[in-house]
RNA sequence: GCGCCAUUGGUGAAGUGGUUAACACGCUGGUUUGUGGCACCAGUAUGCAAGGGUUCGAUCCCCUUAUGACGCC
């Protein structure tokens, strides 16, 4: 089995479905939030404290695992989940986010064969094409590949957008000829920043090369706007087929989550609730709150009130604050415990609004209740 | 007791007779969306030990006092 999508309900004001994700790990729900781990980490959890926040597929990267340890290393441990002992699900990125950001010189680094880049970690020159992100994920083992696409940011021109995605499509046309991996599914990218047109059209081709699941890049990026972010789901979604899964790359502020489930997105990937947490911060039902903040200096209550994670049930704020002033790497962890629990439960409160058809009352609810806080 | 040197923000400290007293840390906020970069951005001494004097003008020159370090009896 590589990964079958099984739609189990269609919210009725909505297009939100309840769903279930087959994979050789076992059988997930989705709406789903999947945890980023790059390097082969969700940074400073281990997989136990990724069982325990009800984690299912989680992210590793094609680039970083490619320059360290590389992929002949990562295969002769027994490949990803043996290497990193995670025994869940695991979805591998193509690598063309951030080999994007790396090429320098947009119009002749990016070739048709390929991306030119420079290494961020000694500056050497590296080459990465749709065939050997594959052959690379391939040998990774992972149990979702994605195909090698260009990730252009929403405000380049709309004739940049559509070139670009013209070749994204060639290139995922390369890509799924040379996967050989008969234990992984490979997913196709829709690009096409925010025009309706261009997200139509490259939806539409992608569902033609045929792929076990289509995901919404481009999104999330740069200075996107909110509008464009929800337009660019709204125009991709309609041509994507009802028995595939849908994947909102990159997507992680709580209000985009919802917005993108009430749109047709069953599953998001997103480093924002580690990476803030690293800096501090925590996603609660009332908003993001800064631990660094000196008003949490002798509040003795958990970071949300009501949470069900290990952090919030055995550990109080001013700890927390005193831990990540003082730059201890545990505060950073029981940040990141938290909140991927936040926005993994938020997913399980999704599912349940769908299940009572009360979808658009709890976005509502939820918005007003996290944005009141704010001024 | 005498001589000599010092005294700048929460800290370590730069600095000049003339509009806004450098930098760093700390502190106070903020940002972060398919994680190169536990990072980035912003704010943070109406005052330069205290008092007096010289000067158009002093944190910077002079005097006194206080405090501290060093040397000599």
């Amino acid at each position: 089995m590589k990964i079958e999508y099984e739609k189990i309900k269609q919210e009725s004001h909505t297009q939100a479905r309840l769903g279930k994700i087959k994979t050789n790990y076992g059988v997930y729900d989705t709406p789903m939030f999947m945890p980023v781990g790059t390097r082969a980490t969700v940074k400073s959890l281990s997989p136990e404290e990724l069982y325990d926040v009800s984690s299912g597929i989680i992210l590793a990267n094609t680039y970083h695992l490619w320059l360290r340890p590389g992929a002949d290393i990562v295969e002769k441990c027994g490949g990803l989940h043996r290497f990193m002992n995670y025994q869940g699900p695991i979805l591998t990125d193509s690598g063309g986010y951030q080999v994007f950001s790396l090429a320098k010189n947009k119009e002749k680094d990016i070739t048709e064969e390929g991306v030119h880049f420079k290494s961020h970690i000694d500056g050497q020159n590296l080459f990465l094409t749709p065939e050997k992100s594959i052959e690379i994920q391939n040998k990774l083992d992972s149990d979702i590949a994605m195909s090698f696409d260009e990730c252009p940011p929403a405000s380049a021109s709309y004739e940049y957008l559509k070139n670009s995605l013209e070749r994204t499509l060639r290139w995922a046309k390369r890509g799924k000829k040379v996967h050989a991996n008969p234990n992984q599914a490979l997913f196709g990218i829709v690009q096409g920043g925010p025009y309706e047109d261009l997200r139509k059209y490259s939806a539409m081709e992608t569902v033609k090369i045929g792929f076990d699941g289509y995901s919404i890049g481009g999104v999330a990026n740069d200075d996107e706007s909110k509008e464009d972010m929800y337009h660019a789901i709204e125009y991709s979604i309609p041509y994507l087929p009802e028995d595939k899964v849908r994947y909102l790359m990159g997507v992680g502020e709580p209000i985009d989550i919802i917005e993108g489930v009430i749109r047709g997105v069953d599953i998001f990937d997103c480093v924002l609730p580690t990476r803030i947490a690293r800096h501090g911060q925590a996603f609660t039902k009332n908003g993001k709150i800064n631990l660094n903040n000196a008003k949490y200096k002798e509040d003795v209550s958990p970071v949300e009130e009501g949470c069900d994670c290990y952090t919030c049930k055995h550990y109080q704020k001013a700890y927390i604050r005193h831990l990540i002033t003082t730059g201890e790497v545990l505060g950073g962890r029981l940040l990141s415990i938290h909140n991927i629990r936040f926005l993994i439960r938020l997913t399980e409160e999704l599912r349940e609004a769908i299940q009572k058809d009360q979808l658009l009352a709890y976005r509502d609810q939820f918005i007003k209740q996290y944005q009141s806080e704010k001024k």
